[in-house]
DNA sequence: ATGGTAGAGATTCTA
């Protein structure tokens, strides 16, 4: 009897200023794994009750203070992976790579929080870009290395829109960092070397999709002026066991929300 | 063309 098997990708912006949210989250998608990004939480400061609370007893983090940090809430026991790893040779904590228990056997699943890349889309000036380039390449060239892998489901805050219908203006972003041609073509690299992408399996490519919602606009639900940061990629002995997606748009209309929206796919195992 | 908001944690950086 095939099961379903939801997965979810939120950058939460904050975990302990938002962790009050996850209950919601988990009422509206019913999820089997959780992953977020954008933690900001040192590991010794984790939240030591949080994952007994929200009924994921089995949880995985990578934090630091300030900035990044990813996590990974599982209802069912998970170990961490020994493909987690740095990339470019900084301990920024973007990456986590846990195995978690599902029907017909363990799968991979790869949570990334890619680096934002700053405002300037030039490498040469600007280390922010330069770094993200460096780091997406990384990545492509590590899974290029696996052209067979199975079982596995990347997910997380890539940090790039790759698709004209993933902006709200393909025209007036293509200078702008996250839809610039040389971030969309090393994205869609790094995708192809395994992966099909979980989300526009779903949508056809004419039809927008957003994942995130600028903080800077007055009303960003009037403007919609929004892109598709977050993804869910799965290998395709997978593809076959996708059922559905949501994007939980209301979560961007919640009190004090994340910028980010979670993200769900549902796969029949 | 510009500036707009949010979070962490320190009086600025990152997004």
């Amino acid at each position: 009897m095939p099961q379903p098997f939801r997965v979810v990708t939120w950058n939460i912006n904050s975990l302990r200023l938002r962790q009050g949210l996850l209950p919601d989250l988990i009422g509206a998608l019913d999820p089997d794994v959780i992953c977020l990004q954008e933690t900001k939480c040192p590991d010794d400061l984790f939240p030591p009750e949080l994952a007994a609370a929200i009924g994921f007893p089995h949880v995985l983090f990578r934090g630091m203070k300030g900035y990044n940090g990813v996590a990974t809430f599982s209802r069912t026991p998970i170990r961490r992976h020994e493909t987690t790893q740095d990339w470019v040779g900084r301990n920024d904590c973007r990456h986590l790579a846990a195995e978690v228990d599902a029907r017909g056997g363990p799968l991979v699943i790869h949570n990334f929080y890619v680096p934002a890349g700053g405002d300037i889309p030039d490498p040469a000036v600007n280390p922010k870009f330069a770094h993200k380039l460096d780091f997406v390449a990384a990545a492509r060239d590590h899974f290029a290395a696996t052209p067979d892998l199975r079982r596995s489901i990347l997910v997380g805050d890539l940090n790039i829109a790759p698709l004209e219908h993933d902006v709200w203006s393909h025209k007036q972003l293509l200078k702008i960092v996250s839809h610039t041609p040389v971030e969309t073509a090393l994205h869609t690299e790094w995708q192809q070397t395994c992966f099909t992408d979980g989300l526009r399996h779903f949508v056809p490519p004419e039809e927008k999709l957003y994942t995130w919602w600028s903080y800077r606009a007055r009303d960003w639900l009037a403007a919609d002026r929004g892109r598709r940061l977050d993804h869910v990629w799965v290998t395709h002995d997978l593809r076959g066991a996708l059922r559905r997606h949501v994007i939980l748009k209301d979560a961007r209309g919640w009190t004090q929300p994340s910028d980010h929206v979670p993200v769900c796919v549902e796969l029949s195992l």
